[in-house]
DNA sequence: ACTCTGATGCGCT
DNA sequence: GCGCATCAGAGTG
């Protein structure tokens, strides 16, 4: 039942339609499966200056044009994934980014991912483990937790069971847990509330206002 | 709990 | 060259 993969014509609508929905579906990389918890919507070229399609087609955002259901996974401060669903049919580009989730499959290895040897004094530290909310608790962690790399991007997950990345049907949330406000991090249309999340799970990331930075000198 | 900062690659103007 | 759809760690209350 749950585990049957959500159809592609799930994501051939607007992905403010799409989004809200998305919660409480599962995302599933080999033995690691992370349960939907947080989204955001972002919207096709001309329409939603946030979006990385806002000013049309380039290599980067291409996967965003093709046809929904597939992956868009793309690189950004210089060291973090972060990964989209494709929405509305080939040739318009929107999609939503899977911001946060709960582990629900492979939490071990998603764990073993998070954690980084690259700090020697850490690994002497008695630092407690890291907390299961925490593993795919926004969008960069959630990228790391899943395993998502570079090469994925353009990955089909409604393709069928045999291939590398599914979304799962799993349990919708109820829609009166759902709740909308304004998109995490963004600095235009920071007043449109395409941001969807389950009401009081811990998993949802904190949110954060956009902060221009301003450099030394 | 919160606020501030540095790290880091690269797409786009 | 500027600005990111970010995160972890340090500092403070």
């Amino acid at each position: 039942m749950g585990e049957r993969i959500l159809a592609r014509d799930f994501f051939d609508r607007p992905a403010p339609e799409v989004a809200p929905g998305l919660l409480g579906r599962v995302l599933r990389h080999g033995p690691v499966a992370v349960r939907l918890t947080e989204v955001e919507a972002y919207g096709p070229p001309g329409a939603d200056p946030a979006s990385h399609t806002y000013r049309g087609r380039t290599p980067r955002n291409a996967v965003m044009f093709g046809p929904p259901g597939h992956l868009y996974v793309y690189f950004t401060y210089g060291m973090h994934y972060c990964a989209n669903l494709v929405c509305l049919p080939e040739g318009e580009g929107s999609g939503v980014l899977l911001r946060a989730g709960e582990v629900i499959e492979g939490a071990e290895i998603a764990r073993t991912r998070r954690h980084r040897p690259a700090d020697a004094a850490a690994l002497t530290r008695p630092g407690r483990p890291l907390p299961e909310r925490d593993l795919a608790r926004g969008p960069a962690r959630l990228a790391v937790a899943l395993g998502i790399r570079r090469e994925h991007d353009g990955a089909d997950c409604c393709a069928g069971p045999e291939r590398e990345f599914q979304i799962l049907e799993g349990e919708p949330v109820d829609p009166a847990l759902v709740q909308a406000g304004p998109r995490t991090g963004v600095s235009s249309a920071a007043d449109t509330p395409w941001r969807f999340w389950v009401a009081g799970d811990p998993t949802v990331s904190p949110y954060r206002r956009h902060v221009p930075r301003t450099r030394p000198g």
